[in-house]
DNA sequence: ATGGTTGTATAACAA
């Protein structure tokens, strides 16, 4: 049994937020400032693309938020950003699936799960890769099955990597089939979402063209607005019952050093969540 | 145009 009452305590409003970063350290000035305006009581990273050892810890300390860190060389790697320390935490899935790449790092918050994953992008759909990344869907899915509740309050985010529909990409024509945009990539999201997840941003937006991700690689991708939703806050019924509002900062994609993604923040009611015991 | 840019093992990947 847990109450929230100290944990949920951001002026009536409890944040969660995810953010790509494409390298933490090339973008911890970013991230830095980020957080000092926004201060979401949990910040999910991915992409972090270092070691545990070589994660700038010091930097968010000042700030007073704790890093909980599941990194790799050079690529991946997802972390936690937190005001208050997880009450638990696993790093990986638990098994031989992931142990060379860090994708999934999970933690409970004040008594909410919040499970952050880093999907595989896929390269292209007669890769390899493309069939690890729906393995990587599958396997979640059983994961979710073996630990969690969708009776429970549980939080599903990060770069998911796959736009769901046509409204989630810039051109839904072109597009079509390519990777991150794919029907069976569609089909893999949405059957881990049938377990129980509500996508937070879409509920508070229906109909909303608004993207996460602009491709370095497109001259002024950003500028003219040639994005990707790839991004998601997922929730849980009882969460998403509790949620005011979800948003994407995409400021934070048009300025020096931008990473390719913006972050997206999931607001919630803290007080009728305090109001509710679990576990 | 199988291009383009960015971050990391600073050489060649991965995205």
């Amino acid at each position: 049994m847990e109450r929230h009452d100290e944990v949920h305590g951001n002026s009536g409003s409890w944040q969660v937020a995810t953010f790509n970063v494409n390298g933490i350290r090339a973008r911890l000035p970013l991230v830095f400032s980020w957080l000092r305006d926004r201060r979401p009581d949990v910040l999910c990273l991915q992409e972090i693309k270092c070691q545990e050892r070589d994660f700038p810890y010091q930097a968010f300390s000042e700030l007073g938020y704790t890093a909980t860190v599941y990194g790799q060389k050079a690529f991946n790697g997802v972390a936690f950003l937190s005001l208050s320390e997880p009450a638990e935490v696993w790093r990986g899935f638990g098994d031989a699936f992931s142990e060379d790449e860090a994708r999934i790092i999970c933690g409970l918050f004040g008594g909410v799960w919040i499970v952050n994953t880093y999907v595989p992008q896929g390269r292209s759909p007669q890769d390899p890769a493309f069939r690890f990344k729906l393995d990587f869907f599958a396997k979640l899915l059983d994961w979710f099955r073996e630990r969690f509740d969708p009776q429970w309050p549980v939080i599903w985010t990060g770069d998911l990597n796959v736009a769901p529909e046509p409204i989630d990409v810039y051109d839904p024509v072109r597009l079509q089939g390519e990777v991150g945009f794919h029907p069976d990539e569609q089909a893999a999201l949405e059957r881990v979402k049938g377990w129980g997840f509500v996508d937070l941003f879409r509920m508070h937006n229906p109909g909303k063209r608004q993207y996460t991700f602009w491709d370095y690689r497109i001259p002024k991708a950003f500028q003219r607005n040639l994005g990707w939703r790839l991004d998601h806050v997922m929730a849980t019924r009882f969460l998403a019952d509790r949620s005011r509002e979800c948003r994407v900062d995409d400021q934070s994609r048009g300025v020096e050093k931008a990473s390719d993604h913006a972050p997206v923040v999931a607001v919630f009611d803290a007080e009728s969540l305090d109001a509710t015991h679990f576990h």
